[in-house]
DNA sequence: TAATAAATGTCGTTT
DNA sequence: AAACGACGTTTATTA
Protein backbone atom coordinates (compact mmCIF):
# COMPACT_ATOMS: atom_id res chain seq x y z
CA UNK A 1 0.00 0.00 0.00
CA UNK A 2 1.41 3.53 -1.13
CA UNK A 3 -0.25 5.45 1.44
CA UNK A 4 1.03 3.53 4.41
CA UNK A 5 5.04 4.07 2.95
CA UNK A 6 4.23 8.35 2.62
CA UNK A 7 5.92 9.90 5.87
CA UNK A 8 3.19 12.07 7.20
CA UNK A 9 3.89 15.28 9.60
CA UNK A 10 1.44 17.02 11.37
CA UNK A 11 1.74 20.49 13.46
CA UNK A 12 -0.22 21.08 15.91
CA UNK A 13 -3.19 18.50 15.29
CA UNK A 14 -6.40 17.64 16.78
CA UNK A 15 -6.30 15.21 19.26
CA UNK A 16 -8.22 13.11 16.75
CA UNK A 17 -5.63 13.77 13.60
CA UNK A 18 -2.76 12.66 16.10
CA UNK A 19 -4.68 9.36 17.16
CA UNK A 20 -5.16 8.53 13.44
CA UNK A 21 -1.61 9.10 12.18
CA UNK A 22 -0.40 7.27 15.63
CA UNK A 23 -2.34 5.03 15.58
CA UNK A 24 -1.82 3.90 11.79
CA UNK A 25 1.97 4.63 12.27
CA UNK A 26 2.23 1.75 14.86
CA UNK A 27 -0.05 -0.62 13.32
CA UNK A 28 2.44 -0.16 10.17
CA UNK A 29 5.46 -0.85 12.60
CA UNK A 30 7.17 2.53 11.87
CA UNK A 31 8.67 5.16 14.27
CA UNK A 32 6.28 7.60 15.40
CA UNK A 33 7.77 10.47 17.37
CA UNK A 34 4.90 13.18 18.94
CA UNK A 35 5.93 16.08 20.43
CA UNK A 36 2.76 17.24 23.28
CA UNK A 37 1.78 18.26 26.62
CA UNK A 38 1.38 14.74 28.71
CA UNK A 39 1.69 12.88 31.61
CA UNK A 40 2.87 9.19 32.16
CA UNK A 41 2.13 6.65 34.70
CA UNK A 42 4.45 3.63 34.97
CA UNK A 43 3.63 0.69 37.32
CA UNK A 44 6.19 -2.53 37.07
CA UNK A 45 9.42 -3.13 38.90
CA UNK A 46 8.92 0.15 40.55
CA UNK A 47 5.93 2.64 39.96
CA UNK A 48 6.27 6.21 38.74
CA UNK A 49 4.02 9.62 38.04
CA UNK A 50 5.16 11.92 36.04
CA UNK A 51 2.95 15.41 36.25
CA UNK A 52 2.42 17.33 32.86
CA UNK A 53 4.54 19.06 30.89
CA UNK A 54 5.77 19.08 26.95
CA UNK A 55 8.11 16.10 26.26
CA UNK A 56 9.65 14.14 22.73
CA UNK A 57 8.04 10.80 22.85
CA UNK A 58 9.04 8.44 20.75
CA UNK A 59 7.61 4.57 19.86
CA UNK A 60 10.05 2.84 17.97
CA UNK A 61 9.37 -0.14 15.42
CA UNK A 62 11.01 -2.62 17.72
CA UNK A 63 8.29 -1.65 20.31
CA UNK A 64 10.78 0.58 22.71
CA UNK A 65 9.21 3.39 23.39
CA UNK A 66 11.46 6.60 24.82
CA UNK A 67 9.85 10.02 26.70
CA UNK A 68 12.35 12.51 26.92
CA UNK A 69 12.09 15.63 28.44
CA UNK A 70 13.98 18.68 27.21
CA UNK A 71 17.01 18.55 29.29
CA UNK A 72 18.52 15.53 30.40
CA UNK A 73 20.68 12.23 28.90
CA UNK A 74 18.70 9.60 29.97
CA UNK A 75 14.29 9.48 29.31
CA UNK A 76 11.87 10.10 31.99
CA UNK A 77 10.17 7.01 31.20
CA UNK A 78 10.29 4.13 28.72
CA UNK A 79 9.86 0.79 27.91
CA UNK A 80 12.65 -1.62 26.39
CA UNK A 81 12.22 -3.20 22.74
CA UNK A 82 9.39 -5.66 22.42
CA UNK A 83 6.61 -3.86 24.18
CA UNK A 84 3.14 -3.60 22.61
CA UNK A 85 1.56 -0.37 21.75
CA UNK A 86 -2.10 0.56 22.04
CA UNK A 87 -3.51 3.47 21.21
CA UNK A 88 -6.81 4.91 22.42
CA UNK A 89 -8.78 8.56 21.93
CA UNK A 90 -10.31 9.69 25.10
CA UNK A 91 -12.76 12.34 25.29
CA UNK A 92 -10.39 15.09 26.17
CA UNK A 93 -7.33 13.53 26.00
CA UNK A 94 -4.76 10.91 23.90
CA UNK A 95 -4.06 7.01 25.24
CA UNK A 96 -0.53 5.26 24.72
CA UNK A 97 -0.37 2.06 26.15
CA UNK A 98 2.87 0.33 26.02
CA UNK A 99 2.86 -3.26 27.41
CA UNK A 100 5.10 -6.19 28.30
CA UNK A 101 3.38 -9.34 29.14
CA UNK A 102 6.92 -10.89 30.69
CA UNK A 103 7.54 -8.05 32.86
CA UNK A 104 3.69 -7.47 33.77
CA UNK A 105 5.41 -3.63 33.17
CA UNK A 106 2.57 -0.53 31.76
CA UNK A 107 3.86 2.35 30.86
CA UNK A 108 0.82 5.08 30.07
CA UNK A 109 1.27 8.28 28.21
CA UNK A 110 -1.58 10.58 28.36
CA UNK A 111 -1.46 13.26 25.82
CA UNK A 112 -4.46 16.51 26.01
CA UNK A 113 -2.49 18.58 23.43
CA UNK A 114 -0.17 17.51 20.62
CA UNK A 115 2.36 19.84 19.16
CA UNK A 116 3.81 17.64 16.99
CA UNK A 117 3.11 14.01 15.44
CA UNK A 118 6.25 12.49 12.89
CA UNK A 119 5.38 8.93 11.33
CA UNK A 120 8.74 7.90 10.37
CA UNK A 121 9.64 5.88 7.17
CA UNK A 122 13.16 5.85 8.13
CA UNK A 123 15.79 2.99 7.16
CA UNK A 124 19.25 2.42 8.99
CA UNK A 125 21.53 -0.67 8.13
CA UNK A 126 24.53 1.42 8.53
CA UNK A 127 27.39 -0.54 10.35
CA UNK A 128 28.71 0.68 14.11
CA UNK A 129 32.06 0.20 15.03
CA UNK A 130 33.15 0.84 18.51
CA UNK A 131 37.04 0.50 19.56
CA UNK A 132 38.69 0.62 22.78
CA UNK A 133 37.05 -1.75 24.75
CA UNK A 134 37.38 -4.53 27.21
CA UNK A 135 37.11 -7.01 24.36
CA UNK A 136 39.82 -4.99 22.38
CA UNK A 137 42.61 -4.89 25.28
CA UNK A 138 42.02 -8.46 25.69
CA UNK A 139 43.00 -9.35 21.97
CA UNK A 140 45.27 -6.69 21.94
CA UNK A 141 47.14 -8.49 24.94
CA UNK A 142 46.61 -12.06 22.97
CA UNK A 143 48.02 -10.68 19.88
CA UNK A 144 51.10 -9.26 21.41
CA UNK A 145 51.51 -10.43 25.14
CA UNK A 146 54.49 -8.27 25.84
CA UNK A 147 51.87 -5.44 26.46
CA UNK A 148 51.33 -6.54 29.70
CA UNK A 149 54.72 -7.90 30.12
CA UNK A 150 58.47 -9.30 28.86
CA UNK A 151 58.07 -13.41 28.53
CA UNK A 152 54.81 -13.58 29.05
CA UNK A 153 52.51 -16.23 27.15
CA UNK A 154 49.11 -16.25 27.52
CA UNK A 155 47.58 -19.90 27.59
CA UNK A 156 43.64 -19.25 27.07
CA UNK A 157 41.32 -15.96 27.04
CA UNK A 158 37.96 -16.44 28.68
CA UNK A 159 38.61 -19.24 30.77
CA UNK A 160 35.56 -20.42 32.70
CA UNK A 161 35.76 -20.52 36.70
CA UNK A 162 33.62 -20.75 39.45
CA UNK A 163 33.00 -17.30 39.91
CA UNK A 164 33.01 -16.23 36.21
CA UNK A 165 35.20 -16.45 33.43
CA UNK A 166 38.81 -15.12 33.85
CA UNK A 167 40.12 -12.40 31.16
CA UNK A 168 43.44 -14.18 30.45
CA UNK A 169 44.75 -16.40 31.81
CA UNK A 170 49.05 -17.50 31.10
CA UNK A 171 52.34 -18.26 32.29
CA UNK A 172 54.78 -15.38 32.80
CA UNK A 173 58.70 -15.51 32.20
CA UNK A 174 59.61 -18.13 34.43
CA UNK A 175 56.44 -20.27 33.96
CA UNK A 176 54.73 -18.49 37.02
CA UNK A 177 50.99 -19.06 36.08
CA UNK A 178 49.41 -15.41 35.85
CA UNK A 179 45.87 -14.67 36.07
CA UNK A 180 45.04 -11.22 34.13
CA UNK A 181 41.71 -9.25 34.89
CA UNK A 182 41.58 -6.24 32.43
CA UNK A 183 39.40 -2.77 33.23
CA UNK A 184 38.85 -0.44 30.06
CA UNK A 185 38.88 2.15 33.06
CA UNK A 186 40.19 3.40 36.22
CA UNK A 187 40.30 0.11 38.21
CA UNK A 188 38.49 0.29 41.35
CA UNK A 189 37.91 -2.57 44.78
CA UNK A 190 35.33 -3.89 42.82
CA UNK A 191 38.04 -4.98 39.82
CA UNK A 192 40.41 -6.00 42.55
CA UNK A 193 37.96 -8.13 44.82
CA UNK A 194 37.04 -9.57 41.40
CA UNK A 195 40.76 -10.46 40.65
CA UNK A 196 40.96 -11.94 44.11
CA UNK A 197 38.20 -14.54 43.53
CA UNK A 198 39.69 -15.68 40.78
CA UNK A 199 42.88 -16.20 41.93
CA UNK A 200 41.34 -18.27 45.08
CA UNK A 201 40.06 -20.56 42.70
CA UNK A 202 43.91 -21.63 42.02
CA UNK A 203 45.08 -21.52 45.36
CA UNK A 204 42.44 -23.61 46.59
CA UNK A 205 42.42 -25.94 43.57
CA UNK A 206 46.74 -26.56 43.66
CA UNK A 207 49.35 -25.48 45.94
CA UNK A 208 51.86 -23.53 43.24
CA UNK A 209 52.51 -20.20 43.08
CA UNK A 210 50.07 -18.15 41.22
CA UNK A 211 50.33 -13.93 40.27
CA UNK A 212 46.95 -11.62 39.79
CA UNK A 213 47.77 -8.75 37.58
CA UNK A 214 45.22 -6.28 37.64
CA UNK A 215 45.11 -4.47 33.60
CA UNK A 216 43.46 -0.89 33.46
CA UNK A 217 44.66 2.47 32.24
CA UNK A 218 44.91 3.43 36.18
CA UNK A 219 44.04 2.41 39.43
CA UNK A 220 41.65 3.97 41.86
CA UNK A 221 43.30 5.61 45.16
CA UNK A 222 41.56 2.96 47.45
CA UNK A 223 41.77 0.11 45.45
CA UNK A 224 46.16 0.49 45.59
CA UNK A 225 46.27 -0.43 49.42
CA UNK A 226 43.46 -3.30 48.60
CA UNK A 227 45.88 -4.37 46.17
CA UNK A 228 48.74 -4.63 48.00
CA UNK A 229 47.60 -5.99 51.03
CA UNK A 230 46.29 -8.99 49.00
CA UNK A 231 49.52 -9.69 47.15
CA UNK A 232 47.84 -8.39 43.46
CA UNK A 233 49.89 -6.53 41.24
CA UNK A 234 48.83 -3.94 38.59
CA UNK A 235 50.32 -3.21 35.17
CA UNK A 236 48.63 0.40 33.50
CA UNK A 237 47.46 -0.14 30.05
CA UNK A 238 45.23 2.17 27.78
CA UNK A 239 42.55 1.21 25.61
CA UNK A 240 44.07 3.40 23.07
CA UNK A 241 47.36 1.57 23.13
CA UNK A 242 46.04 -1.84 22.42
CA UNK A 243 43.52 -0.33 19.64
CA UNK A 244 46.83 1.05 17.93
CA UNK A 245 48.18 -2.57 18.48
CA UNK A 246 45.16 -3.98 16.89
CA UNK A 247 45.29 -1.59 14.07
CA UNK A 248 48.83 -1.87 12.74
CA UNK A 249 47.69 -5.79 12.93
CA UNK A 250 44.82 -5.11 10.83
CA UNK A 251 46.69 -2.95 8.14
CA UNK A 252 49.25 -5.59 8.31
CA UNK A 253 46.88 -8.26 7.37
CA UNK A 254 45.54 -6.30 5.00
CA UNK A 255 48.73 -5.89 2.82
CA UNK A 256 49.62 -9.97 3.50
CA UNK A 257 46.59 -10.28 1.91
CA UNK A 258 46.73 -7.67 -1.36
CA UNK A 259 50.59 -9.18 -0.94
CA UNK A 260 48.95 -13.02 -1.59
CA UNK A 261 46.11 -11.67 -4.35
CA UNK A 262 48.76 -9.90 -6.82
CA UNK A 263 50.86 -13.32 -6.21
CA UNK A 264 47.66 -15.58 -6.65
CA UNK B 1 12.62 39.04 20.17
CA UNK B 2 9.27 36.95 18.61
CA UNK B 3 10.59 35.28 16.05
CA UNK B 4 13.03 33.35 17.91
CA UNK B 5 10.39 32.15 20.52
CA UNK B 6 8.20 30.73 17.46
CA UNK B 7 8.57 26.93 17.25
CA UNK B 8 9.81 26.08 14.09
CA UNK B 9 9.05 22.88 11.61
CA UNK B 10 10.64 22.31 7.93
CA UNK B 11 9.98 19.15 6.41
CA UNK B 12 12.35 17.75 3.37
CA UNK B 13 14.31 21.02 3.82
CA UNK B 14 17.43 22.31 2.03
CA UNK B 15 20.86 21.82 3.97
CA UNK B 16 21.09 25.29 4.20
CA UNK B 17 17.75 26.10 5.30
CA UNK B 18 18.11 22.76 8.06
CA UNK B 19 21.76 24.62 8.94
CA UNK B 20 19.48 27.71 9.85
CA UNK B 21 17.37 26.53 11.55
CA UNK B 22 19.16 23.86 13.52
CA UNK B 23 21.72 26.97 14.95
CA UNK B 24 19.50 29.39 15.21
CA UNK B 25 17.79 26.95 17.89
CA UNK B 26 21.36 25.78 19.16
CA UNK B 27 22.04 29.22 20.14
CA UNK B 28 18.68 30.10 21.72
CA UNK B 29 19.37 27.12 23.74
CA UNK B 30 16.21 25.46 22.67
CA UNK B 31 15.33 22.02 21.81
CA UNK B 32 16.15 20.96 18.37
CA UNK B 33 14.90 17.40 16.71
CA UNK B 34 16.39 16.37 12.93
CA UNK B 35 15.42 13.89 11.23
CA UNK B 36 17.81 12.58 8.36
CA UNK B 37 20.62 10.53 6.51
CA UNK B 38 23.69 10.97 8.57
CA UNK B 39 26.89 9.38 10.04
CA UNK B 40 29.03 9.66 13.10
CA UNK B 41 32.49 9.74 14.40
CA UNK B 42 33.43 9.47 17.97
CA UNK B 43 36.42 9.86 20.24
CA UNK B 44 36.74 10.15 23.56
CA UNK B 45 37.04 7.46 26.36
CA UNK B 46 36.29 5.25 23.62
CA UNK B 47 35.89 5.97 20.02
CA UNK B 48 33.00 4.92 17.57
CA UNK B 49 32.39 5.18 13.78
CA UNK B 50 28.78 4.99 12.39
CA UNK B 51 28.12 4.82 8.61
CA UNK B 52 25.12 6.47 7.08
CA UNK B 53 21.67 5.49 7.72
CA UNK B 54 18.56 7.40 8.65
CA UNK B 55 18.85 8.50 12.41
CA UNK B 56 16.55 10.56 14.90
CA UNK B 57 18.73 12.93 16.60
CA UNK B 58 18.70 15.44 19.64
CA UNK B 59 20.50 18.08 20.84
CA UNK B 60 18.73 19.27 24.14
CA UNK B 61 18.56 22.83 25.80
CA UNK B 62 20.78 21.14 28.57
CA UNK B 63 23.75 20.52 26.09
CA UNK B 64 22.98 17.00 25.84
CA UNK B 65 22.58 14.99 22.52
CA UNK B 66 21.14 11.67 21.06
CA UNK B 67 21.71 9.65 18.16
CA UNK B 68 18.83 7.17 17.76
CA UNK B 69 18.43 4.37 15.00
CA UNK B 70 15.03 3.43 14.42
CA UNK B 71 15.53 0.44 16.78
CA UNK B 72 16.79 0.06 20.62
CA UNK B 73 16.27 1.60 23.94
CA UNK B 74 19.63 3.08 23.93
CA UNK B 75 20.64 6.01 21.68
CA UNK B 76 23.90 4.42 19.11
CA UNK B 77 25.91 8.03 20.33
CA UNK B 78 25.36 10.31 22.61
CA UNK B 79 26.71 13.59 24.87
CA UNK B 80 25.87 14.29 28.46
CA UNK B 81 24.37 17.38 29.67
CA UNK B 82 26.65 20.19 29.41
CA UNK B 83 28.22 19.89 25.98
CA UNK B 84 28.78 22.62 23.50
CA UNK B 85 27.24 22.54 20.37
CA UNK B 86 28.58 24.01 17.18
CA UNK B 87 27.16 23.77 13.64
CA UNK B 88 28.80 24.00 10.32
CA UNK B 89 27.46 23.96 6.90
CA UNK B 90 29.62 22.58 4.43
CA UNK B 91 29.57 21.76 0.33
CA UNK B 92 27.64 18.37 0.33
CA UNK B 93 26.86 18.20 3.97
CA UNK B 94 25.75 19.33 7.36
CA UNK B 95 28.18 18.72 10.56
CA UNK B 96 27.04 19.37 14.20
CA UNK B 97 29.73 19.44 16.84
CA UNK B 98 29.23 18.21 20.07
CA UNK B 99 32.09 18.85 22.28
CA UNK B 100 32.79 18.54 26.06
CA UNK B 101 36.10 20.01 27.49
CA UNK B 102 36.23 18.54 30.78
CA UNK B 103 36.42 15.00 29.41
CA UNK B 104 37.71 16.08 25.80
CA UNK B 105 35.17 14.34 24.31
CA UNK B 106 33.84 14.69 20.28
CA UNK B 107 30.74 13.84 18.94
CA UNK B 108 30.50 14.98 14.93
CA UNK B 109 27.48 14.63 12.97
CA UNK B 110 27.23 14.71 9.43
CA UNK B 111 24.17 14.91 7.55
CA UNK B 112 24.09 15.10 4.07
CA UNK B 113 19.67 14.90 3.72
CA UNK B 114 17.76 16.33 6.22
CA UNK B 115 14.10 14.46 6.27
CA UNK B 116 12.25 16.65 9.57
CA UNK B 117 13.68 19.84 11.39
CA UNK B 118 11.83 20.89 14.70
CA UNK B 119 12.77 23.82 16.87
CA UNK B 120 11.03 22.89 19.88
CA UNK B 121 9.63 25.53 22.38
CA UNK B 122 8.80 22.97 24.76
CA UNK B 123 8.32 23.73 28.43
CA UNK B 124 8.45 20.80 30.90
CA UNK B 125 7.96 21.60 34.81
CA UNK B 126 6.24 18.88 35.92
CA UNK B 127 7.24 16.97 39.15
CA UNK B 128 8.68 13.27 38.78
CA UNK B 129 7.69 10.35 41.49
CA UNK B 130 9.34 7.36 41.78
CA UNK B 131 8.36 4.92 43.87
CA UNK B 132 9.76 1.35 45.36
CA UNK B 133 13.51 2.50 45.00
CA UNK B 134 15.83 1.56 47.72
CA UNK B 135 15.60 4.47 49.41
CA UNK B 136 11.90 4.10 50.07
CA UNK B 137 12.89 0.67 51.56
CA UNK B 138 14.83 2.06 53.83
CA UNK B 139 12.51 4.86 55.12
CA UNK B 140 9.87 2.71 56.09
CA UNK B 141 12.05 0.23 58.20
CA UNK B 142 13.32 3.02 60.27
CA UNK B 143 9.27 4.09 60.39
CA UNK B 144 8.14 0.96 61.19
CA UNK B 145 11.37 -0.97 62.44
CA UNK B 146 9.10 -4.76 62.74
CA UNK B 147 8.93 -4.88 59.08
CA UNK B 148 12.53 -6.34 59.50
CA UNK B 149 11.81 -8.22 62.81
CA UNK B 150 9.82 -7.33 65.82
CA UNK B 151 12.07 -5.93 68.74
CA UNK B 152 14.60 -4.62 66.31
CA UNK B 153 15.18 -0.52 66.87
CA UNK B 154 17.18 1.46 64.27
CA UNK B 155 20.28 3.60 65.64
CA UNK B 156 21.31 5.15 62.58
CA UNK B 157 20.31 5.13 58.79
CA UNK B 158 23.32 5.59 56.17
CA UNK B 159 26.32 5.03 58.64
CA UNK B 160 29.64 5.82 56.81
CA UNK B 161 32.23 3.01 57.32
CA UNK B 162 35.23 2.21 55.86
CA UNK B 163 34.18 0.46 52.45
CA UNK B 164 31.22 2.91 52.10
CA UNK B 165 28.02 3.70 53.87
CA UNK B 166 25.88 0.90 56.00
CA UNK B 167 22.43 1.16 54.68
CA UNK B 168 20.37 0.67 58.60
CA UNK B 169 23.07 0.01 61.97
CA UNK B 170 20.43 -0.98 65.00
CA UNK B 171 19.77 -3.33 67.83
CA UNK B 172 17.70 -6.12 67.88
CA UNK B 173 15.52 -7.06 70.75
CA UNK B 174 18.42 -9.29 72.61
CA UNK B 175 20.13 -5.84 72.07
CA UNK B 176 22.86 -7.31 69.58
CA UNK B 177 24.31 -4.82 67.25
CA UNK B 178 22.97 -5.61 63.61
CA UNK B 179 23.82 -4.11 60.22
CA UNK B 180 21.32 -4.17 57.69
CA UNK B 181 21.78 -4.21 54.02
CA UNK B 182 19.00 -2.98 51.38
CA UNK B 183 18.23 -4.42 47.80
CA UNK B 184 15.25 -3.38 46.33
CA UNK B 185 15.31 -6.34 43.94
CA UNK B 186 16.57 -10.10 43.98
CA UNK B 187 20.34 -9.67 46.02
CA UNK B 188 23.49 -11.34 44.65
CA UNK B 189 26.51 -12.45 45.61
CA UNK B 190 27.67 -8.53 45.39
CA UNK B 191 25.10 -7.58 47.98
CA UNK B 192 26.07 -10.72 50.33
CA UNK B 193 30.16 -9.67 50.29
CA UNK B 194 29.28 -5.96 50.69
CA UNK B 195 27.13 -6.85 53.91
CA UNK B 196 30.03 -9.30 54.81
CA UNK B 197 32.81 -6.02 54.14
CA UNK B 198 30.47 -3.82 56.22
CA UNK B 199 29.92 -6.47 59.18
CA UNK B 200 34.32 -7.28 59.00
CA UNK B 201 34.34 -3.60 60.06
CA UNK B 202 32.20 -4.17 63.41
CA UNK B 203 34.59 -8.00 63.94
CA UNK B 204 37.67 -5.85 63.63
CA UNK B 205 37.01 -2.71 65.66
CA UNK B 206 35.12 -4.88 68.61
CA UNK B 207 34.57 -8.21 69.90
CA UNK B 208 31.02 -8.40 70.41
CA UNK B 209 28.14 -10.56 68.62
CA UNK B 210 27.11 -8.85 65.24
CA UNK B 211 24.32 -9.62 63.03
CA UNK B 212 24.10 -9.10 59.45
CA UNK B 213 20.91 -8.98 57.49
CA UNK B 214 20.56 -8.77 54.05
CA UNK B 215 17.09 -7.18 53.19
CA UNK B 216 15.48 -8.03 49.68
CA UNK B 217 12.43 -9.17 47.90
CA UNK B 218 14.07 -12.43 47.17
CA UNK B 219 17.75 -13.81 47.47
CA UNK B 220 19.87 -14.90 44.25
CA UNK B 221 20.52 -18.81 43.99
CA UNK B 222 24.30 -18.54 44.63
CA UNK B 223 23.97 -16.16 46.87
CA UNK B 224 21.92 -18.44 49.52
CA UNK B 225 25.09 -20.81 49.85
CA UNK B 226 27.54 -17.80 50.32
CA UNK B 227 25.25 -15.41 53.12
CA UNK B 228 25.12 -19.58 54.76
CA UNK B 229 28.88 -19.76 54.53
CA UNK B 230 28.98 -16.35 55.79
CA UNK B 231 26.83 -16.78 58.43
CA UNK B 232 24.47 -14.06 57.69
CA UNK B 233 20.72 -13.87 57.77
CA UNK B 234 17.98 -12.72 55.09
CA UNK B 235 14.86 -11.03 55.47
CA UNK B 236 12.34 -11.03 52.69
CA UNK B 237 10.72 -7.42 52.16
CA UNK B 238 9.17 -6.26 48.62
CA UNK B 239 9.56 -2.72 47.79
CA UNK B 240 5.85 -2.45 47.30
CA UNK B 241 5.46 -3.73 50.87
CA UNK B 242 7.41 -0.76 51.57
CA UNK B 243 5.85 1.56 49.21
CA UNK B 244 2.54 0.95 51.41
CA UNK B 245 3.72 2.13 54.44
CA UNK B 246 5.63 5.35 53.01
CA UNK B 247 1.59 5.64 51.79
CA UNK B 248 0.03 4.82 54.85
CA UNK B 249 1.80 7.54 56.75
CA UNK B 250 1.63 10.18 54.40
CA UNK B 251 -1.90 10.22 54.53
CA UNK B 252 -1.56 9.97 58.15
CA UNK B 253 0.44 13.18 58.63
CA UNK B 254 -1.85 15.03 55.70
CA UNK B 255 -4.61 14.01 58.13
CA UNK B 256 -2.69 15.44 61.28
CA UNK B 257 -1.67 18.07 59.22
CA UNK B 258 -5.39 19.22 57.93
CA UNK B 259 -7.06 18.70 61.61
CA UNK B 260 -4.04 21.08 62.89
CA UNK B 261 -5.21 23.56 60.14
CA UNK B 262 -8.86 22.90 61.56
CA UNK B 263 -7.91 23.87 65.22
CA UNK B 264 -5.73 26.65 64.24
C1' DT C 1 15.88 -19.22 32.68
C1' DA C 2 19.38 -17.73 35.82
C1' DA C 3 23.80 -15.75 36.55
C1' DT C 4 27.60 -13.09 35.59
C1' DA C 5 30.13 -9.12 33.89
C1' DA C 6 30.51 -4.86 30.79
C1' DA C 7 29.13 -0.12 29.64
C1' DT C 8 31.62 5.95 26.07
C1' DG C 9 27.29 3.24 31.44
C1' DT C 10 24.86 7.89 34.02
C1' DC C 11 23.76 10.09 38.26
C1' DG C 12 23.83 11.63 42.95
C1' DT C 13 26.40 12.17 47.22
C1' DT C 14 30.12 12.62 50.14
C1' DT C 15 34.93 13.06 51.28
C1' DA D 1 38.40 15.78 41.91
C1' DA D 2 37.99 10.98 43.55
C1' DA D 3 35.30 7.34 45.49
C1' DC D 4 31.35 4.81 46.22
C1' DG D 5 26.87 2.79 45.34
C1' DA D 6 22.14 2.91 43.08
C1' DC D 7 19.66 2.36 38.81
C1' DG D 8 12.66 0.56 36.68
C1' DT D 9 20.05 0.36 35.11
C1' DT D 10 20.28 -2.25 29.81
C1' DT D 11 22.67 -5.60 27.24
C1' DA D 12 25.29 -9.58 25.90
C1' DT D 13 26.96 -14.11 26.99
C1' DT D 14 26.99 -18.53 28.93
C1' DA D 15 25.79 -22.37 31.94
Amino acid sequence: MEGSRKQVVLENPTLEEAYRAIKRGISGHRTVLVVGNCWVDYEGRASSKLDPGERIVLFKSDGSALVHRPRDYAPVNWQPPGSLFRTKLMEDRLLVRVFRRKESEVLEVYFDRVILVAVLNIVDAGEFYLHASEEDMKQAIMIQPSLLEKGFRPITAEKPVEPGFIDILGVDGRNVLTVVEIKRKAADKEAVLQLKRYLDVFKIDSDREVRGILVAPELARGAQRMLAALGLEFKALSPQRCAEVLKQRRSRRLTEFLGREKRG
